[in-house]
RNA sequence: GCGGGUAUGGCGGAAUUGGCAGACGCGCUAGAUUCAGGUUCUAGUGGGGGCAACUUCGUGGAGGUUCAAGUCCUCUUACCCGCACCA
């Protein structure tokens, strides 16, 4: 039966959506199960055959469970701000809510040509007023529990563009849309308090699935360290400089000390310090360097030192000099640390290149050479030498310094708090006004959404401002509170704002007086299964885990974590082995697949080409393997006969228990060559029986849905394959009554022989002994040990 | 620099977790079908040697453990990903 795919195809996407096979039930009796699939941004260029793999994944686990009999919620939906969308936007004169709604509805044609069988009753917009009322609604929720806050600092600024970019957006020190130099300029941002969660993160992982190396990638991410927060008095001032380190048991060996070049005490100290136009010239030096300078110059220090600051050493009592250096960043700890060159590389290098004492309060290396970061016994160290445990050694001065007053155990994290705005059209309004009597005032919640208005310009002003600015009409507004003149927020918030609750928005997408209904929160979280790719291991899912743990504590959702699983799946590279790219024509557009081979074999072939998590490159003629396979399915249907070879029985359960257990693991390459190598056994038998082919269509619907269900349809089977009873094995069925067993002579293979299943040890040496093969080795020989592992492998040693 | 990962035929990749390396697919070779291209079918296909049965070498490299190593241990090389002056 060969079928014409160009008509059969749309024929069941049809049939499928009427019926509302692919509906998820709000309660139902049956189990649930949610599998999320990262939402697409679509973009102008269209989805390419990555995006096809990325949902192909839980679309077979989709499948499965709905033949599994759960009730399973499959949603797709469209994280649609975003700075391509809004570049296009300034490029051609289109409104940006014009280009969305064109790619949304590319987008959505090229997933159903696939046949997805996503709910397409639930899509979620991230653009759309009826969602970003709740985006805004949450965020004044955080500020209201004071995790919003607004801070002077350092951001990426084009002065081309005139710009503030996102790190993202300033990769390798340049700017993502005219490649000219970024420079660090200082602006007032919002922030909002991840960092008070941290510690809730780390807890978190201990009770989820996630793939071993996305937890690790979190927690790398979180970059919690302990250690210790210590006074330094200053000569002739009182005034403390407060630094942070993870090992206050060198302190004996500090002969220095390093702020930030933007560090607060400078400025309050302009008066005393004698060299302060060296220093205002060092930091502007430092606020012109690139990114990429920065990363580069590493090894060459560079630093002035504070001529008129003066530190005392709180342990030994002498005094040691401060310096302003760009390898202290003001971001991380106090923005200040003690340096001890004797035993850290950076302020080994700086400490020679500015002839600093060096120290040695560890023994082990050669602080001549260079700095001695290993373990070892403690010297020069007053009451600490003579420790040779770490974890000891600084205890002791943990205590000591606690005693004395002059500092105290403290924990650091290398994640920073989240900077939520963008100097952007299009995104969401922040609904915050500034009120000259009241100050930083939300908009109240009756007022939401805060519409985005429209305008004709797109373009940031002049400084970095974000569009909005210019529309007076919505900067000026009245006071929520005192009723006053006052003027709105115009920055927008970030491209990740969005996406951090939209898995909640699925469970009940048209409620209009909360995000979502509790009693179905409560039914369908957590998602079970989430599934997408490696590089939004970190800022999204924490980003989301975030919202979602801020929701938890305030009684919102009923789980702690979001996601009970998490994997991921690798990229497809061009056919060339290249990633794929516009600027490289290497993209290949799944419409156009569709189109010669059929949704059927797309499908199949995005899962065959290679293990589920790793990269692979495109290869067109390979994929013709895949049409074949299917194209050999089809005819199955001729082959129908009362009677099959009854060595088939045994190959139909081990495939069935195969694929079955494959798919939980993500192994569809291996489901999929097992089911080929069934259909070369079948054709070997040259027939099989309905119930067999009944059984063979089941298992390969979830790949090939459109062909299933045709093929469905002819052997007479009842509804829709689609919602079939998934078969089940018999583990009795999938074992041999004979098994074959290697023999090994000294461990080289010398033949191979057939044995009854769990043959006795003794009974499998001595037929393994009679075979002539095996007997040419070992006759005249001295036999030394006889080994036989049951049903695989019996190995003779001779001498 | 730190963290994670990968390395197997001409190619994508398998290998029940220490037990017959190369499943499955592509490609290739020969043959059949076809006016021809494509399709389809049959047989073969890791390297070396041999007409053949067979034999020998073989999982980035060097050692080691074991009756037995792609798999475990030590060292080493190359590449990929994430973070990066994190005190």
């Amino acid at each position: 039966m060969k079928y014409d795919f160009k008509q059969v195809e749309p024929k069941w996407q049809k049939k499928w959506e009427e019926a509302g096979v692919f509906h998820a039930q709000d309660i139902s009796d049956k189990p649930k199960y949610y599998n999320l699939v990262e939402f697409p941004y679509p973009s102008g260029a269209g989805m390419h055959v990555g995006h096809i793999k990325a949902y192909s994944g839980l679309e077979v686990v989709s499948r499965k469970r709905r033949m599994q009999g759960y009730n399973v919620m499959f949603p797709i939906g469209f994280d649609a701000y975003g700075l391509p969308t809004e570049n296009y936007a300034i490029k051609t004169g289109t409104h940006p809510r014009i280009v969305t709604d064109r790619n949304i509805e590319k987008f959505t044609s090229q997933l159903k040509r696939v046949g997805f069988s996503f709910d397409w009753s639930r899509v979620v917009d991230t653009t759309e007023e009826s969602y970003y009322r709740w985006t805004q609604w949450i965020f004044l929720k955080m500020m209201d529990h004071g995790l919003v806050f607004r801070d002077t600092a350092l951001v990426n600024y084009c002065p081309s563009c005139k710009v503030v970019l996102s790190n993202e957006d300033s990769q390798g020190g340049k700017c993502d849309i005219c490649h000219s130099d970024i420079v660090q300029k200082s602006k007032a941002v919002w922030y909002l308090r991840i960092t008070e969660y941290a510690d809730k993160f780390l807890e978190g992982l201990e009770t989820v699935d996630y793939l071993p190396n996305v937890k690790q990638q979190q927690v790398n991410w979180i970059g919690r360290s302990t250690g210790a927060f210590v006074n330094f008095s200053l000569k002739e001032i009182d005034e403390k400089l407060r630094i942070y380190t993870t090992r206050p048991d060198t302190l004996f060996g500090v002969t220095f000390m390093v702020i930030a070049p933007e560090h607060p005490i400078i400025e309050a100290n302009r008066d005393r310090i004698r060299n302060i136009d060296a220093l205002d010239a060092y930091k502007e030096e430092c606020a012109k360097k690139t990114e990429f300078e920065r990363t580069q110059l590493v090894k060459d220090k560079t630093g002035v030192c504070i001529d008129g600051l003066t530190a005392i050493n709180p342990v030994s009592g002498k005094e040691i000099p401060i310096y302003i250096s760009d390898y202290v960043m003001m971001g991380y700890g106090t923005g200040a640390i003690m340096a001890v060159p004797a035993h850290d590389e950076r302020d080994w290098a700086f400490a020679k290149k500015f002839g600093i004492d060096i120290i040695e309060v560890i023994k082990g290396g050669n602080i001549a050479e260079g700095a001695y970061t290993g373990d070892g016994e403690m010297v020069n160290s007053d009451f600490l030498n003579g420790y040779t445990n770490k974890k000891d050694s600084i205890a002791r001065m943990l205590e000591q310094l606690e005693a004395e007053g002059i500092g105290e155990k403290g924990v650091q994290y290398k994640m920073k708090d989240w900077a939520f705005n963008r100097q952007r059209y299009w995104g969401e309004p922040i609904p915050i006004v500034h009120c000259p009597h009241c100050g930083i005032v939300g908009v109240p919640y009756e007022e939401l959404p805060l519409r985005l208005p429209a305008v004709e310009n797109f373009e940031p002003g002049e400084g970095g401002e974000s569009p909005l600015a210019k529309i007076e009409s919505f900067v000026n507004c009245k006071c929520p509170k005192c009723g006053g003149d006052a003027k709105r927020e115009t920055d927008t918030m970030p491209q990740w704002a969005g996406s951090s609750w939209y898995f909640l928005r699925y469970i009940d997408p048209h409620n209009d007086k909360a995000l979502a209904d509790p009693e179905k929160l409560k039914y369908w979280l957590p998602v079970d299964w989430y599934n997408g790719g490696m590089e939004h291991v970190t800022r999204h899912m924490i980003y989301s885990r975030f919202w979602h743990k801020f929701l938890y504590d305030l009684g919102i959702v009923p789980t702690s974590e979001p996601y009970a699983k998490r994997t991921a799946q690798g990229l497809i590279l061009g056919p060339d082995g290249d990633k794929m790219s516009k600027s490289k024509g290497n993209v290949v557009d799944p419409n156009d697949v569709v189109d010669v081979y059929g949704a059927d074999v797309l499908r199949t072939y995005v899962l065959f080409m290679g293990d589920y998590a790793s990269a692979a490159p495109w290869n067109e003629s390979s994929m013709k393997g895949c049409k074949r396979f299917l194209d050999r399915i089809g005819d199955l249907v001729d082959m129908i006969s009362d009677q099959s070879d009854p060595k088939l029985e045994s190959a139909f359960h081990k495939t069935v228990k195969k694929v079955s257990l494959d798919i939980e693991e993500l192994k569809f390459n291996t489901a999929i060559a097992s089911m080929m190598d069934l259909l070369n056994k079948i054709y070997d038998a040259g027939s099989l029986t309905r119930e067999q082919l009944s059984m063979l269509i089941r298992i390969v619907s979830p790949f090939a849905p459109h062909l299933a269900e045709e093929m469905w349809t002819d052997i007479g089977g009842e509804g829709f394959c689609s919602l079939a009873k998934w078969p089940e094995w018999d583990e009795a069925k999938t074992v041999d009554s004979t098994v074959e067993v290697a023999v090994q002579v000294n461990g080289k293979l010398r033949a191979t022989i057939a044995l009854p299943l769990n043959c006795p040890k003794d009974e499998a040496i001595a037929t393994a002994k009679a075979d002539p093969r095996v007997a040419a080795f070992v006759d005249g020989k001295t036999v030394i040990k006889e080994i036989s592992v049951p049903n695989k492998i019996v190995n003779i040693v001779v001498k």
